[in-house]
DNA sequence: GCCGAAAATATACCAAAGTATAATATTTCT
DNA sequence: AGAAATATTATACTTTGGTATATTTTCGGC
């Protein structure tokens, strides 16, 4: 495996559970298996790229309506579906939201690895994304009032001089606050600076 | 509505066809129909917005299969498939390879109605970012090959003195094919140039 | 080989950007 | 209020970027 990963495994089923534990760990992948999503968020999600398999029908809270609270919940990883008893539309819906599959018991081993490895690929992708625009993210944010509204019009193209005209400040303060800002983002040159305001939607941002 | 749109509706069933007709001319939409992908196909598609509505079962080829072969063909509509027997992997699928709805029949109307204004949105939406990148790149294939090359290294944050000396020619050629390319590539400012090209991928385009 | 067009280069100049030092103003904390 | 920290501004200088004009070089076609 390329890295350390976790699959969380949550269905009523004890049986499932358990043959799903075997399978997983017969391919080295660490699992965790719980009976309930109020199970499951009592533990906690690891710091690691990982894959949710969740059976669609189960007492308390259906795997469906856990799906659409994810988001609400703050979590972000990829879901496999995993049914005995569903219809074309609760399929198309689940894909419809994000789920990575929506398999129908008996599924093939295989088909079910697959799905769980593109899922966990996924996470991978989108923890990276995250972790880059959270770097920038702070860099930008270490950055003092005037020295954000200074970077953003440099960005934009705007002199210095009508940059000082603009703040109204004097084309020296803007020299120093951009220069300050190019080291606090760590930009060595002016391309760099807009590629990195350029992932932060400076609108959103004032 | 916002602007002309076109819906095309492929159903080998002529009931089908005149219901859906009937249906989307009621709203005010333009609509085709055919009663198989060849028809289709032999009409060709408008210069519009659009959205392509497909039944799954056909003779000849499915439409399933057609969805399959529409990105070698190059047709980027979305789809919206209807059927009257389909299966959950059928339309989960369908889902996971790009549709916007899998309907099964009978269906509620204003449910097609809402996945053909969504397909259309996303058409509309594609079109655009297509035209836009579509300019950007015309514009960059107008540069000559000096001036490409320039361009590719004052993004990068070269100076002129850097490139010059990376290219081995004089720092005014680097100024002359600079400026040239901020003309033809319509960059009023350096930031300008780094978005612009940043749409392009230059490593592909060498 | 000669010619015309396009590209490259040289020269000269000005505006803009980057940097360092020091002085002044402002804010903040005690 | 007073002191320390921070921000702003001024001065002086260097490097870089942008532009215009003129000259030279290069290259394809006749």
């Amino acid at each position: 495996m390329t890295g350390p990963c976790v699959v969380y495994v949550i269905d009523d089923d004890s049986s499932v559970r358990a043959a799903l534990d075997d399978l997983l760990a017969s391919v080295g992948i660490r699992v965790l298996t719980f009976d309930s999503t109020t199970a499951f968020l009592a533990h906690g999600m690891e710091d690691a790229p990982g894959c949710l398999v969740l059976d669609v029908r189960m007492p308390g809270q259906s795997g469906i309506d856990f799906h659409r609270r994810m988001a609400g919940l703050g979590i972000a990883l990829p879901v496999v579906f995993i049914t005995g008893h569903g219809d074309i539309t609760m399929g198309v819906d689940a894909i419809k939201h994000g789920a990575i599959e929506f398999l129908t018991k008996p599924f093939n081993d295989q088909t079910l690895l697959d799905a769980i490895q593109n899922g966990i690929g996924k996470d991978r992708d989108r923890r990276r994304a995250v972790a880059e625009s959270e770097m920038v993210r702070a860099r930008w944010a270490s950055l003092s009032a005037g020295e954000q509204e200074v970077a953003r019009l440099v960005v934009q193209g705007l002199l210095n001089k009508q940059i000082a005209s603009v703040l109204d400040v004097s084309e020296i303060t803007v020299k120093v606050r951009r220069a300050q800002a190019m080291r606090k983002m760590d930009a060595r040159t002016l391309p760099d600076l807009v590629r990195l305001t350029g992932k932060l939607d400076l609108d959103g941002l004032s």
